[in-house]
Order: structure tokens, then C-alpha cells, then sequence
DNA sequence: ACTATTCTACCTACTAATAGGTAGGTAATT
DNA sequence: AATTACCTACCTATTAGTAGGTAGAATAGT
């Protein structure tokens, strides 16, 4: 793999780890084995690299959205394929989605990152507004407020699933709550 | 007021605002005009100073959790009165709740540190599950999963309804959100 | 009541480690 | 000859934390 897509992934999953404040060039310099100066060449400041973490990330997850509208028939199936993402997320180290660890650290980052933290959440706000609509439409779904009053809540509360399966270090927190708002919704 | 509840106070608000590792001793000795080297002498260190910004503040949220049990008849006053802490903490600059940013620090932090952001989210779902049971028996509430596993997707969401509030400097985002996930599961 | 001692709450001055970032060189490829 | 992808060596700023000093208040002994 290049260097500079190996560096990639490895701030990303240090930022999903330990946060943007909390890792640093020498971190990621010592896991792939180049020199520290050498991340600079690829990517000129740590703020760079944030961005492209996350502009990546976020390509890679509509790349995963798209693909569960296709693979799926039901509203619901994809809804639900659509929580799967957090799961795998989450992971076996209790990893969060980058996109939380960007906002919780966003008063000390760039407008770049801010906007790309922002695009990332309406993405995914927008893809599940979608399967929403088509659910509501068909008798799968059923929810008194908007389609996009309801992604925002849905995705919310994902996210903040994740942060409480992270605290305790236990997926059956994720897992329970992504079943149950599902459950919320369902006609 | 004294300067060891001056230095908590500015810790508190510091962390909300940034995360546990973007603040700093100087950070604080600057805002309340001491030197840097002080802070020392009122907390060791600063995974100390952590802990006992955390332990005052989950002190003062079961505070007002039972205050609202006091001052509300109903399970539903009650729930909304509890969403309001969450309109507050977040304030004008979009402060987060301190148990939601060490949360997404705590691969940084050590084990003193942990205990007291589970203990916050245990007392929280605790005090919700109690509302929660009340309203189910006598039919405010409605919801198909145990009082304790309700409690827990409420709590999870309200605080993802806070990242997502801070991450587009939006409180309506929190408000609806709010309004919403109390609206599914009222009878 | 007066003195001696201890304690509180700071201070200045420092340390070692680390941070992000830069300058300039080099070996291999194009 | 120029470009790519690194390197060594360095910079300045900042970090948490420590050592040791000091003014003033509180306390204890006579």
C-alpha cells in the first residue's frame, strides 16, 4: 500500500481511537515505520491530514450506503444494514465513528475539517431521510415528524449509542439500542 | 470564591468546551490569574483535576435529577424537565456534556477517570429508568423493552443530540431531537 | 501576652519530554 | 536534469510536573 494512504488509515484509526488531540505525527510515524518529518511531505499540517481522514472516511461510508440500497429490497432491511455500519464501526477495540471524535474536538479545528465533520453528518442524514420516505410510503415505517426530522434523530442517537457502548466497553449497548429505535419507528 | 472551586469551575467549562487533551494548566492559570505552577497544590495532577471535575459535576446532576422528582407531578413533566439539563449544559456556545467528551477521550485516560463517567451514565439511566416504570404504570409511557434498556437509548440518544446540536452550532437540532425521542415513547 | 513553630497558599525557576513544523540533503526513479 | 519519496537534524513552543522559597495566617508553648 502507499505510504501516504497507509497514513491514512492509521491517523484514522487513531482519531477513532484516541480523539484529533491525542495522537500525534510521531505516533503514526513509529506504527508504519518512516520517520516523523516524512508524514509532512504527504501531508503538510496535522490539519491537512484530519481533512483527509475524514473526506475519505466519509467517501468510503456513502460508498456503503449506496451499496445497501442496492443489495436491499425492504426499507427496513436497509435501515437495519444501515445500523450494521455502527457495529462494524465500533469494532472489537470500541473504536467511534471519526465524525463524533471531530465534533467533540471541533472548537479547536479548522473551518476544512468543520465543513467535512458537517458534510459527513448530512450524507448520512440525507441517505436515511431517503429510506425514511420510501418506508413511511409503503407501510414499513411510521413517525409523526419529517423524514429528515426523524434521520436527524435517528443518526443522533446512533452516535450516541456508540459513546455509550465505548464507556463501558460493551456492545450489547450499541446492539440493544440500535434494535430498539428501529423498533420506534416500525409501523 | 475559593481557588481550588475557581480552578474546578474553569477545568469544567474548559473541558466542555475542548476535550480533556486541548486544555491546560496554563489554560486555566491564565483565565483566573494565578501561576501555572499553583494548580499543583490543589490538584496533584491532572488526571486528578479530571476526576474531580467529573465528580462534582455528577454530583450536581443528581442534584437536579432530584430536584425535577420533587418539583414535577408527572412522568412526562418529568422527562421533559430532565431534556432541559441538556438545553442548558449545551447554553450559548455549545458547551457538551463533560461525560460525553471524556467519553470519546477515555483510551487516554485511567481508571479512576472511567469509573466516574460510567458512574454518571448509570446514575442518569437509573434515575430515567425510575421515570420511566412510573409512567409505564399508569400510562404516560409506552414502549416495549425494559424501563432499564429504555433508559438506556434515551440517554445514549439525548447525548447525541448534544454532538449533533454542537457539530452545525445548531440548538434546534437538540430541541427537536429532544421533543422527538420523548414524543415515541409517550402513550 | 509574647514568642516560636507550623501550615496554607501561593510564587519563581526549572526539568524532561513532546508537539508540529522546517531546512536541506540524498538515493532512486523518471 | 528533474522529480519523488524519503532522510537527518534542527527549531520554537508547549506540556505536565517538580524543587524550593516566601509572606502571612493559625496554632502552640511558655
Amino acid at each position: 500500500m502507499a505510504t501516504s494512504d497507509q497514513i491514512l488509515d492509521t491517523a484514522t484509526v487513531l482519531l477513532q481511537q484516541r480523539g484529533f488531540n491525542a495522537f500525534s505525527f510521531q505516533n503514526i510515524s513509529q506504527l508504519i515505520g518512516i520517520k516523523k518529518a516524512s508524514i509532512h511531505y504527504h501531508y503538510p499540517t496535522k490539519f491537512a491530514l484530519g481533512e483527509s481522514v475524514m473526506k475519505k472516511y466519509r467517501s468510503l461510508h456513502n460508498d456503503a450506503m449506496n451499496k445497501i440500497s442496492k443489495d436491499h429490497k425492504t426499507a427496513l432491511k436497509k435501515l437495519l444494514a444501515f445500523t450494521d455500519l455502527f457495529t462494524c464501526t465500533l469494532g472489537d477495540d470500541y473504536k467511534m465513528c471519526p465524525c463524533a471524535m471531530l465534533t467533540t474536538d471541533i472548537s479547536t479545528l479548522p473551518e476544512p475539517i468543520r465543513i467535512e465533520v458537517q458534510a459527513f453528518f448530512i450524507d448520512s442524514e440525507n441517505w436515511l431521510a431517503t429510506i425514511l420516505k420510501e418506508g413511511l410510503k409503503n407501510g414499513e415505517f411510521k413517525f409523526e415528524v419529517s423524514p429528515t426530522d426523524c434521520a436527524r434523530t435517528l443518526f443522533a442517537s446512533f452516535e450516541g449509542a456508540m459513546l455509550s457502548a465505548r464507556a463501558f466497553q460493551d456492545k450489547n449497548r450499541l446492539n440493544k439500542t440500535l434494535k430498539h429505535l428501529v423498533k420506534l419507528i416500525q409501523a
